[in-house]
DNA sequence: TTGACATGAAACTATTTGGTTTCTTATAAA
DNA sequence: TTTATAAGAAACCAAATAGTTTCATGTCAA
């Protein structure tokens, strides 16, 4: 699963949306789109990128495509993220308290 | 400073190749620009987009204009990643483990 | 003050992206 | 075994993206 994939993912507020909603619980691709005003083929591109970026998975159950949220996928960002915490003056802020509230 | 607007620059490699080489100090954009394949007047734009989303800020000193790494501008990210813990296996593993210890 | 240097700006291009419509296929239910 | 439902697939389109080339501007230094 390459960084940029995962990356271009969670670029697009509908996708971003999409995970949100699946952290309730999975859906099929008709209540999915059922929520946006897109038509369900253009849904199922963003499922696609969604999957493509291991952020979600699907299974099939009869007819129906069930998507739920891979939420692992996000170690990738996280992992990213963490490099710069070293950088951010908020959290060396935090860290430097922490520190100083251990040593009493 | 919109979501949107930092998840559309970090989407980029070469954005987040920048964000990386600004960590090690700011730098003018000859410096910047040298050292991809890419002409100066792309990696303005790719610079743009990233002052955009507030995560880097641009001074200018005579005739350069120096660019500074701004990782404030990742707490969009970082908060919006940290909505997805609750639904990580590994993260849930991690706090049932702290919480066990502490209750030790 | 002339020339070199660092950058800005504009116009253009190819590709990717996010969307549509239309048609087909697979499965469930009457 | 029809019929309705859920989804896939393909062809198409407009706009955004990532890049280019060319030219203009501002600043330093000889």
């Amino acid at each position: 699963m390459s960084e940029q994939l995962v990356f271009r993912a969670i670029a697009d507020p509908t996708r971003r949306s999409i995970m949100t909603m699946l952290s309730s619980g999975e859906r099929s691709l008709n209540e999915i789109s059922s929520e946006y005003e897109m038509t369900r083929p253009a849904v199922t591109k963003h499922l696609k990128i969604l999957e493509q970026g291991g952020l979600i998975r699907v299974r099939s159950r009869g007819r129906q495509r069930l998507h739920a949220l891979q939420p692992e996928g996000l170690k990738t960002v996280s992992d990213w993220l963490s490099f710069f915490d070293q950088f951010w003056d908020e959290k060396l802020a935090n860290l430097k308290q922490a520190v100083e509230t251990d040593d009493e």
